[in-house]
DNA sequence: AAGGGATGCAACCGCGTTCGC
DNA sequence: GGCGAACGCGGTTGCATCCCT
């Protein structure tokens, strides 16, 4: 055997001592202990140092991932959906800047999240996730629907308090439906314009007229830590301004779309949120309205 | 009850970027 | 400036679980 030959050798020994798939509680817990004694960072050596056969790699995915104390587990929220659907539009896949605004999210959660719903319904709609015919209806239906449902949900808590601070915000940010503000740092959250020139910005004549029968406890549920300063911190006074902006009249509802006729002759915007958000036949025919 | 397809998610892989020597 | 190691990201895979027949 040649030096390149017992090189690899060696390499291979290495990984076969390495191991692979899913963590067993020992090595979480060998990993958790060893990062709070010694904090994260150099993964390798990390890896060796707290006796864990897997690659720095492994490690550093695990803790992000998993282990990390301010990982945020359970349901994608109504919220945390339409951010999730807003900034995507924005910047495509840059899933770890998405990330960074759903405190308590991650990058692997939310591509997943992303690809499980999001193109599944892309798939039934047959077209493509990146098509304008799925972005339109992502804006001109999903998106509005979904801030309605927030509304809805959280009328008497979390959008009142949010919408006076708004208030206050907007006039600082000089916020108003047809610019762009600052969401954090840098995403800037644009109103859309419903197809600029071509189709102007209407209103929904009864928007708010369903989803007042949604149980209270859905809200429970979608927001299990509603009240604590953890949540209150992690909601995003801009955020809720850009959800407030997507609410009929102030929205951005299609023109050509009768939103009335839809919402009598379907269930689609009661019970679960996920499912009833998305019936595709519904969706589908309201599509035929657009006139691709 | 069983088995086969669908689904969701944790984990891995490959590659580009950053960092430190 | 060059090089290797470490890091971080997006894409992909594998597997456990669910659901339907």
């Amino acid at each position: 055997m040649n030096v390149k030959g017992e090189e690899d050798h060696e390499e291979m020994m290495k990984m076969e001592e390495l191991r692979r798939g899913p963590w067993t509680v020992e090595e979480d817990f060998s990993l958790i202990n060893y990062i709070s004694l010694h904090g994260e960072g150099r993964w390798n050596s990390l890896a060796r140092a707290a006796g864990l056969k897997r690659t720095g790699k492994s490690c550093r995915l695990r803790w992000l991932n998993y282990l990390r104390p301010d990982v945020r587990r359970g349901n994608i929220t109504l919220e945390e959906q339409l951010l999730i659907l807003e900034l995507h539009s924005r910047w495509g896949n840059s899933w770890s800047k998405i990330a960074q605004h759903l405190p308590g999210r991650t990058d692997n959660e939310i591509k997943n999240y992303w690809r499980t719903r999001v193109q599944k319904h892309a798939k039934q709609l047959k077209c493509d996730v990146n098509s304008k015919k799925f972005k339109d209806t992502m804006r001109y239906l999903w998106m509005p629907r979904l801030a309605e449902r927030i509304q809805a949900h959280s009328s008497a808590t979390i959008v009142s308090n949010i919408a006076n601070i708004t208030e206050s915000a907007s006039t600082a940010l000089n916020y108003n439906t047809n610019t762009t503000h600052n969401i954090t740092e840098s995403p800037q959250v644009t109103i859309p314009q419903a197809q600029a020139t071509s189709n102007t910005i209407c209103s929904s004549s009864n928007a708010t007229s369903f989803s007042s029968d949604s149980p209270i406890s859905d809200f429970a549920h979608d927001y299990p830590n509603h009240g604590t300063d953890d949540f209150q911190a992690h909601i995003d006074t801009d955020h809720l301004g850009f959800i407030e902006s997507l609410i009929s009249p102030s929205g951005y509802y299609h023109q050509d779309l009768n939103f009335q006729a839809m919402e009598q002759n379907t269930e689609w915007m009661s019970g679960d949120l996920a499912d009833n958000l998305w019936n595709v036949e519904d969706i589908w025919s309201l599509q035929q309205q657009f006139n691709y």
